[in-house]
DNA sequence: TTCAATGTTTAGAC
DNA sequence: GGTCTAAACATTGA
């Protein structure tokens, strides 16, 4: 469930526990989630054994110079001109731990019924000890997630990160950049406008509800059919409810948790997501769930039109 | 036993 | 090219 911002919230934790740090180690336990390479497919799972050994191989004395967010891929840079790729996608955790905290208990997979455990654990892909003793595990209980090593040179031929449409919380995301956008996919449904990430990137499932119900509009409703008010309250819709949920450090629903091992905070205050069958918060109507193109979707048919 | 679950890509249809 | 649908990836628990 790592969206905008559980990885912004990943990102900007990570940022000051890594920077600096000097690789010493990396045993990677999963090979078929290595990448090398800018071309390789972002279907890791065609990557092969030496492939995870090059990664481990490059990496070791290496030291980490930074940690940035795109859409909702991580990115890890390396001092010798490389940069790590990290994709959480639905279950991956990228999790940070001191070498006095190492055998620390924390509840993380499956927060809701899981006792708490120690790393790694049977879901431990890789992990990077640094020479400070402290370790990074990249945990993914369905392995969707991947970690791809490409040289700094390549970065511009790495397929995903240039496909991304426009981050929606920086200021260049304007308004007529916005209402411009819309014009050009007139026939799609509005919640699948806002979760394809090569039209505006890191909104997923949980926040394209959220948004919508801010935005009083329901998610099937279709791109031209929307009001110039709408198109507005829509807008305004995106920029509040991921600056809200950065500000909470994301939802905590499923399996994300913060490299500490702590809860996000925004999920009890989503509105819709997760809420079918719930009394509306506002007006006290029952939550509809139904099936956009195969993605569920949940709005209050009261407050939105 | 069947179904659905946070993301993304790809193929096929119209 | 736009748009939709289904399938694929792997696992778990309801």
């Amino acid at each position: 469930m790592p969206e905008l911002p559980e990885v912004e919230t990943v990102v900007s934790e990570l940022r000051p526990l890594l920077k600096n740090k000097v690789i010493r180690q990396v045993e990677v336990r999963s090979p078929k989630l290595i990448a090398v390479g800018p071309l390789t497919l972002s279907n890791v799972r065609k990557s092969n054994s030496v492939a995870a050994k090059k990664f481990a191989q490059i990496l070791k004395g290496k030291k980490i110079t930074g940690v940035q967010r795109r859409a909702k891929l991580i990115i890890i840079d390396i001092a010798g001109k490389f940069a790590i790729l990290v994709h959480l996608k639905m279950t991956g955790q990228l999790i940070f731990l001191e070498k006095k905290q190492l055998n620390k208990k924390i509840k993380l997979l499956n927060i809701e019924t899981f006792q708490p455990i120690t790393l790694p654990s049977k879901w431990t892909h890789v992990i990077f000890t640094f020479t400070d003793g402290s370790k990074l595990f990249f945990n993914d209980l369905r392995q969707f997630g991947y970690l791809k090593l490409v040289k700094d040179s390549e970065i511009d031929q790495v397929k995903e990160l240039n496909e991304f449409g426009p981050e929606p919380l920086k200021i260049n995301f304007a308004i007529a950049k916005f209402i411009n956008i819309l014009s050009k996919r007139p026939k799609m449904k509005v919640k699948l406008f806002l979760m394809d990430p090569k039209i505006i990137a890191g909104i997923g499932n949980i926040y394209s509800d959220e948004i919508l119900f801010f935005a009083k509009i329901r998610p099937g409703r279709i791109v031209k059919t929307l009001t110039k008010s709408e198109e507005q309250r829509l807008f305004k819709a995106i920029k509040e409810v991921l600056k809200d949920a950065v500000r909470h450090n994301g939802s905590s629903v499923g399996d994300f948790v913060r490299p500490s091992g702590a809860w996000g905070k925004y999920g009890r205050l989503h509105k819709v997501y997760g809420r079918a069958g719930l009394k509306c918060k506002v007006c006290g109507s029952i939550i509809k769930s139904m099936k956009f193109s195969g993605r569920t979707g949940s709005f209050c048919p009261v407050c939105q039109k």
